[in-house]
RNA sequence: GGGUCACUGGCAGAGUGGUCGAAUGCACCGGUCUUGAAAACCGGCGAGGGUUAAACCUCCCAAGGUUCAAAUCCUUGGUGGCCCGCCA
């Protein structure tokens, strides 16, 4: 969340930052307000509980010299009641503010641009460059079905649309991909990590996908956990409530799961093929840093996100997301976005963001640094979302007769 | 899933209704001593909120409750150990 004093403090400077994503003026009104009544509401009732506390010492000392307490006791029940009502207060004070806070989206960095939707995301650099094709290059769905490699009805016929069954050599390919990004990572200073992809409702807070977000989880019924909509949930929690040494910062991770997403107001998109899924895989890089130390972590991870892509062959372009792109928790954010020669376009394949101390205020993840607790910066990206990796492949390295030529960087694994 | 015992500061570990945010030891930080280090000695040393700074408030797994007063008593939940059951 953000950092309300900020906003108070700095109202119009944090009010305009805050309208650039789309926040209305009302509620930064609200959330203002809802501050000022928790600080009065706060100070009210630590004052009376600061006479409680005298009036029972008191009581305590006349017990002992057998003084009577008849009128102390009147005194300390009647302070009593206005105690509890002024602590109704106060949580009443503290719930309204927290339910606006929970809502509020990360302020963007100043350098982020200022746009409507990705129309406006600025292209950083191209990476190599698309292959030419003496045909016309076929979709994924096509070659996929063509080479036995995914059975898009068996997976509905066993969950519902949106799950497909991989087989074959295609799933050869799907674990060699798996395994070769986790190495490709660790080699770069990424710990490899394996986490529950069943989370609560406390890892979701931390990481901001509740509770605005809650339509697109799939929640285990009868209980508090959700399916993890990417690794960055578990993997950044795992410091939740945690004061780290600020000599062992980055931290910097990487994990492999499945991502399970509802997929909720993504309309008629993407229904063919594998590129939006209900379960998918992917390989996460998650760092934890010092304040100081985020933004070269942040170019650390993009580069190694696109470096990968380019061990691949496969080629992509970086752009920086406008405003009214960036995701909830983002302060920035870089999308990579690979060469899709069916799609005849660039598709999502990466992402990665840097949320400062966004998520680290939800989840209460701090270092300790000359004797004083700071917020973490938390950062991540995936790299690579694996079906994307595998549409990417087929596409690009299609032969004329629909087979596909795997990379090599690829062959050790198979 | 059932039973049972436990959960206190970085760690170990006292404290079982009142001045306890909490003894003591270890670790850690600063100082004295020393050519330097070790040892010894002296001092400091949990967190969050709040304040210019203080005062003050909260936190002894969590949430409730009893009480004028809770680390201490009660209830529920969580986690861990052991026993039983079940299982990949």
């Amino acid at each position: 969340m953000i950092d309300v004093k900020l906003l108070q403090k700095n109202f119009d400077e944090t009010a305009s930052a805050l309208m650039r994503k789309k926040v209305s003026a009302d509620i930064i009104t609200e959330l203002k307000t809802a501050n000022e009544n928790l600080k009065t509401a706060k100070l009210a009732y630590e004052t009376m509980q600061a006479k409680q506390n005298e009036l029972s010492k008191l009581f305590g000392q006349y017990k002992k010299e057998g003084k009577n307490t008849d009128e102390l006791k009147i005194e300390v029940d009647n302070n009593k009641a206005t105690l509890n009502d002024l602590l109704e207060t106060q949580r009443a004070a503290e719930e309204t503010l927290d339910a606006i806070i929970m809502r509020v989206p990360n302020i963007p960095d100043a350098d982020v641009p200022d746009g409507a939707d990705e129309e406006d995301n600025i292209e950083i650099k191209k990476v190599l460059t698309p292959p030419a094709f003496a045909f016309t290059p076929r979709e994924h769905w096509e070659l996929a079905e063509a080479n036995g490699w995914i059975d898009f009805e068996r997976g509905v016929k066993l969950a519902k649309s949106r799950f497909s069954v991989v087989l074959g050599m295609g799933a050869r390919l799907e674990r060699a991909l798996i395994n070769f990004m986790l190495d490709f990572n660790r080699e770069r200073g990424f710990m490899e990590v394996s986490v529950p992809m069943l989370v609560n409702r406390r890892a979701l807070e931390g990481t901001g996908q509740l509770p605005k977000f809650e339509d697109d989880l799939f929640k285990i019924e009868d209980e508090e956990l959700y399916l993890i909509p990417t690794a960055e949930v578990p993997i950044t929690n795992l410091y939740q409530d945690e004061i780290l040494n600020a000599a062992e910062l980055p931290i910097k991770m990487c994990g492999y799961t499945s991502c399970f997403r509802k997929e909720a107001g993504s309309g008629g998109r993407d229904v063919r093929g594998m590129i939006r899924q209900h379960q998918f895989h992917k390989v996460e890089l998650v760092a934890i840093t010092r304040a100081d130390q985020s933004d070269a972590v942040f170019e650390e991870m993009v580069a190694c996100a696109s470096d990968l892509l380019s061990a691949l062959g496969l080629p992509h372009r970086l752009v920086t997301l406008c405003t009214g792109d960036l995701g909830f928790g983002a302060a920035k954010t870089v999308d990579l976005e690979v060469w899709l020669p069916g799609q005849n376009t660039y598709r999502e394949i990466s992402s990665v963001s840097n949320t400062r101390d966004f998520q680290a205020r939800r989840a209460k993840i701090r270092y300790k640094e000359e004797g004083k607790n700071l917020l973490a910066h938390t950062l991540n990206g995936s790299s690579l979302a694996v079906g994307r990796t595998m549409v990417a492949i087929m596409e690009n390295f299609q032969q004329e007769d629909g087979s596909i030529i795997i990379p090599t960087v690829l062959q050790k694994y198979l």
